[in-house]
RNA sequence: GGGCCGUUAGCUCAGUGGUAGAGCACCGGCCUUUUAAGCCGGGUGUCGCUGGUUCGAGCCCAGCACGGCUCACCA
């Protein structure tokens, strides 16, 4: 606030990004703000005294029955956003929301007395008001808050979305989210359902003696992925640092420092397109645990992800858009190659002849030149294969080629210790038996950098910092990641990422 | 990046080349158990932006901006 302001003088506040007018609505309510302080309300309280919330009374005694309400009278003090009204001479109703229910409130002018009373002609939809009385219900039996006092919290500005059809246009409800959130209970149901989603992850591997970590954001080499990064820069030092694609070769190292288990759940950046399943920046679960290998991660997987939607959900099936997914333990184990050969026309011969297996990558992916026989072989599955995985499947084994950082198969040396499990056609996870031995670290770093010269731009670094930890040795272990966001989608039955990410990267207004 | 669709009142949406519309919200009036309350009265607008065609454009054309769906790439 500038010096020469009066602080009690409430004006309309600045007009918003979108409008260079203030609406005659808008007005209106400024001028109802002003009307409260002439008469002595406080605009801005500092705090407020409350008993109950809307979601609370309702969820407490919302079994109460007329004749109890009145035998033993609850009273409240209960805090709210006043969502609609419905005014009648000298009664009025309307309902105050907490952000997860809706409670009605009665007032009268007998029982409020008249100045009280006319006062609420100055609060609007969208305020946030107070309301101290008793409990009862009404002629159609609804749990109602007769009002003996109504404090004013703080005043709304602007209208609020249509009471009936609410908020549709998705972006508003992404640029803002708090209206999608006023409006749209749902919205807020599903960010709760995210936050048990991340502390059910977090209990899960406390349980289990692993530490939760925190490793760098921002790093002066992005590994541990196959992304391209964003780029920013250090004043200080003056050099480039990346946001990173991933926590793991962090994570590794702490397991080389004798932390048996880690975990870390935190964002990823990734400097690449927007779709329904990808954000530029996402929530990742990753984590690590000594003396295992995949097979023991397929295990921990099917435990995690099965008792997580058991507790969140209260059943093993959910549905999924128009499917029914179940979550019934043991999960599929589907090999690589034999999901090729199943569902992408591949026969054993195919599989073998390399260059036609080049030429029918690029066939498909036509943008994505130069193709290895690896990455060929990834973008058979990805088109061809990938949506045929609805139920839960460990994909196991792809080629060695396009993971740098697992191991080989024990019994298959072209092939990767490593799975990737899709849900709904939806990569979920992806894990491996770290690759542990240094030299050939950097022989498959070295590999990647032969791709990158031949134009690859999302081949692996060589990190030879992450190679000298592993001179120091690394016990075996299995780890793996898993999209938080995803989870989260599929849980909440959303179909874009975007429904359950609160703030989706869009581009900049104006 | 390509294709398709969209952008009209605070919100949800109609709108056929000829004066800009509805419901809700809002403003004024009536109404003491309503609940999409009801009844009477009031339209509050840079039709996304910039050009063009036309006597006349919300509508037709071009370009641009933003968004959605989709295809391609990434988790």
């Amino acid at each position: 606030m500038s010096p020469n302001e009066d602080p009690k003088t409430p004006t309309p506040p600045p007009a918003g990004p979108d409008e260079e007018k203030t609406s005659d609505q808008e007005l209106a309510r400024a001028e109802k703000l002003r009307k409260l302080q002439a008469a002595g309300v406080d605009p801005f309280p500092h705090k407020i005294e409350w008993t109950h919330s809307a979601s609370g009374i309702l969820s407490q005694h919302g079994g109460r029955t007329k004749e109890e309400l009145e035998a033993s009278p609850v009273l409240v003090r209960v805090p709210g956003r006043i969502l609609s009204v419905r005014q009648m001479g000298r009664a009025t109703f309307f309902h105050i929301s907490d952000g997860r229910a809706r409670l009605q409130v009665y007032i009268r002018e007998d029982a409020l007395g008249r100045e009280a009373y006319e006062r609420f002609s100055l609060f609007d939809i969208g305020d946030w008001v107070a309301a101290e009385g008793r409990l009862f219900r009404t002629r159609t039996g609804e749990l109602t808050v007769q009002a003996s006092s109504l404090q004013f919290v703080a005043k709304c500005h602007k209208p609020l979305p249509e009471k009936w059809h609410g908020l549709q246009d998705v972006e508003i409800r992404y640029r803002r989210r708090y209206l999608d959130l006023i409006m749209n209970p749902e919205t807020a149901e599903v960010f709760r359902l995210r936050s048990a989603l991340t502390a059910r992850l977090r209990r899960f591997f406390d349980e289990r003696g692993y530490v939760e970590v925190e490793t760098p954001m921002m790093q002066a080499m992005p590994g541990g992925a196959l992304a391209r990064p964003f780029v920013t820069h250090h004043n200080a030092l003056d050099i480039d640092l990346y946001l990173r694609v991933a926590p793991e070769l962090y994570l590794k190292r702490l397991l080389v420092g004798g932390l048996e288990r880690v975990y870390e759940i935190n964002r990823s950046f990734r400097n690449e397109g927007i779709d329904a399943e990808h954000n530029p920046e996402f929530t990742m679960l990753e984590f690590y645990q000594a003396y295992s290998d995949y097979n023991d991660m397929m295990e921990l997987t099917e435990e995690l992800l099965g008792g997580l939607v058991r507790d969140l959900l209260g059943k093993d099936e959910f549905s999924y858009g128009d499917q029914v997914i179940s979550m019934k333990r043991p999960w599929p184990r589907l090999r690589f190659r034999e999901a090729l050969e199943r569902y992408g026309g591949l026969d054993a011969a195919a599989f073998e002849d390399r260059s036609a297996v080049v030429r029918l990558g690029e066939t498909l992916a036509p943008d994505k030149k130069p193709l290895t026989y690896g990455r060929a072989l990834d973008v058979i599955f990805d088109r061809r294969v990938k949506h045929h995985l609805a139920q839960p499947t460990f994909l196991i084994n792809p080629p060695k080629e396009v993971s740098p950082l697992a191991k080989a198969a024990l019994d298959a040396p072209d092939e990767a210790a490593r799975f990737e499990l899709f849900i709904s056609g939806m990569e979920l996870a992806n894990a491996f038996s770290e690759l542990t031995d240094p030299v050939e670290q950097r022989l498959r770093f070295e590999q990647q950098a032969e791709e990158k010269a031949k134009g690859d731009d999302e081949s692996h670094p060589i990190d030879l910092d992450y190679v000298q930890a592993l001179e120091y040795g690394l016990p075996p272990t299995g780890g793996e990641g898993i999209g938080i966001d995803r989870l989260a989608m599929l849980l909440g039955n959303r179909r874009n990422i975007r429904e359950v990410i609160l703030f989706p990267l869009l581009r900049p207004r104006e």
